[in-house]
DNA sequence: CAAGCCGTGTGAATCGTTTCAGCATGGGAG
DNA sequence: CTCCCATGCTGAAACGATTCACACGGCTTG
């Protein structure tokens, strides 16, 4: 029903290849002619099919991006990054909500190959699924968004997840802590893995032991999650219980600390807390979070320009760029009253 | 480069017309044939050409949302709605965000009509950008999403702003606050002016006058913003200072927040906030936020099913949703030591 | 036994744009 | 005057999927 380039053609009196020409490289068409079809275009509000110009380019102007949380102002960070890059070179963004399910996440990727996107950014689930590697076969740029790739043979952006880690745990070591809790999801998330890990060397260094490091794993990466680990925290007798929690990310570390302050535990006297990510939302807490942060918009950004660089292709080396995290020490894991150096 | 149809009709001995066939309507092929061509299907890792598709049957199988900050935790709980409903539909959501710049709406709704999207649910920018009435005039459906409609020819889904103004303004009044800052955007959305003119009323009832409102608009709706109000406010002779804010959203309810506790200044007891929008994090703020809460996620169902609705075509009636906002009290708002009855 | 129908499958037209070989036209060089 | 080239434009092929009229057997039916 929209006016065509067809249509375009008519009413200005040239044939479709001149309309062609002026909506493409206005410099080898006569400056009245090209008025004239301006003049056209705008009286028949012509607005170009991208499909068929898709169709015939063989892939079209778009990049996909997938997270494993919108809700998760990490990602939005991120992916506002993604977008500073992506817009200016003529690309638009379609950004997708895995919510951490390999089936979303495997029905978005088909969708994006459907759409033949330029390239995906994706911080994918724990597994990865066949879907990626598909994508891959078909020629298709994918850079891992927040997650280290296996191998060289493609591009990631990730932070150093095991310092990020140890730098928490080392900080609220030397604050006097010794059982201390390290709350992630079940999901077995490499990025959540690494903190751990990170974690738990620290702890052993310090103590000898790794005893002393009680691991939980809500069922979601949420605040609903951070709130279900410190209710089985404080349910635990007090001869056990950990006097402080590093937390896989900010959005766990606030529903931790939500959680103690309605149960009457004073935060960071009776219980430190360390978050993760270091969101905007962390400073402004009710206990400001002590968190590691990370280059969040840099981490989007660095992601997108080497996705572009790729789908340009001629040789195009892969990068597995790792960012170092920095500990943003605040008010919720403050030097203890009772214990300390 | 990859499979196309031709090719799968090739290696499975069969014609395109069949291929198609299997894909969009199975039932017709015989089961034999069938199986011959999925299985031709899965070696050569077709995957249909969306763009082709798209080209044949006019339109594309996803829908645009275009928000004003994708950082703001309001729109991503929204997104979060219309993905509820999008995405079992069986279309793909663009989101996009304008930052609250037309320039940057007009692009992206250029973009997306390119696309051939179904529709473009909108939370638009201050003045409306003729880009959304060629839209509209090009058949594609358009609803306003927490902006009301101008008139009857058009879907939306909002919320009662100056219900809500009130709600906030009445609860400060109540708690004896007589000097109240309104603190909104300079740029003109009839959300915030709404939310003002709410405000307005409700003091002009208590005080008789509307000399007592002071109206502060900073720059951007974001915490930077409201830390820029907090920070005017602050400087007033203490006999002219406002006792009390309504924020136009909780982003800068948040930032007023940041800098009140930065210059020392105690919330609730020296400065009473009240924020709007009430999403998750203001109930985990430093103070816990007293806020209008809006139905966030329902916003963008209902939105998105009415785009769908219309999409259909066939005797859709144009709606002009109004959800009723709620007070929620916390911390930020409590009783003052000082006044109050 | 002719007619009609059902179940399957074919092949060509079609969507709107880009691109490219090629055709006029006219002007300047030789 | 002829040749050549540059400029500006044309027209058709191509991209890949969908769709529709139609063909072909084999059956049922009257």
């Amino acid at each position: 029903m929209p006016a065509s380039i067809r249509d375009v053609a008519e009413s200005a009196g040239v044939s479709v290849g001149t309309v062609s020409n002026v909506l493409n490289r206005p410099e080898v068409v006569s400056a009245a002619t090209r008025e004239r079809v301006l003049g056209a275009i705008a009286a028949l509000g012509f607005v170009r099919n991208e499909s068929a110009r898709q169709l015939r380019a063989g892939s079209s102007r778009t990049v996909g991006l997938v997270v494993l949380d919108i809700a998760n102002p990490f990602f939005t960070d991120v992916a506002r990054g993604v977008e500073d890059v992506v817009n200016p070179a003529g690309l638009a963004l379609i950004l997708c909500n895995s919510d951490d399910r390999p089936e979303k996440e495997s029905a978005h990727l088909d969708v994006l190959a459907e759409q033949r996107v330029q390239g995906v950014l994706i911080t994918p689930t724990a597994e990865l699924t066949p879907h990626l590697q598909s994508l891959r076969r078909r020629g298709i740029p994918v850079v891992l968004l927040d997650r280290r790739a296996s191998g060289p043979d493609q591009c990631s952006v990730a932070v150093d997840d095991v310092l990020g880690g140890r730098l928490a745990a080392e900080h609220l070591l030397e604050r006097g802590h010794r059982r201390i809790a390290f709350i992630g999801g079940a999901s077995g998330l490499p990025q959540v893995q690494e903190r751990h890990d990170g974690v738990e060397a620290a702890v052993r260094e310090a103590t000898g032991a790794v005893d002393e490091l009680l691991t939980l794993s809500p069922e979601v990466l949420t605040v609903a999650g951070g709130r279900e680990a410190a209710a089985r925290i404080v349910g635990m007798p007090a001869s056990r219980r950990p006097t402080a929690a590093v937390c896989a990310n900010d959005l766990m570390a606030l529903g931790v600390l939500q959680e103690m302050v309605r149960q009457g535990v004073r935060v960071p006297d009776e219980f430190a807390i360390v978050g993760y990510d270091d969101i905007d939302f962390a400073a402004a807490a009710a206990v400001p979070l002590t968190s590691v942060r990370k280059p969040r918009q840099e981490l989007g950004s660095r992601a997108a320009r080497l996705l572009l660089d790729e789908a340009r292709g001629e040789g195009h080396v892969h990068v597995q760029e790792v960012f170092e995290p920095v500990l943003v020490v605040r008010e919720s894991s403050r030097v203890r009253r009772t214990g300390g150096r």
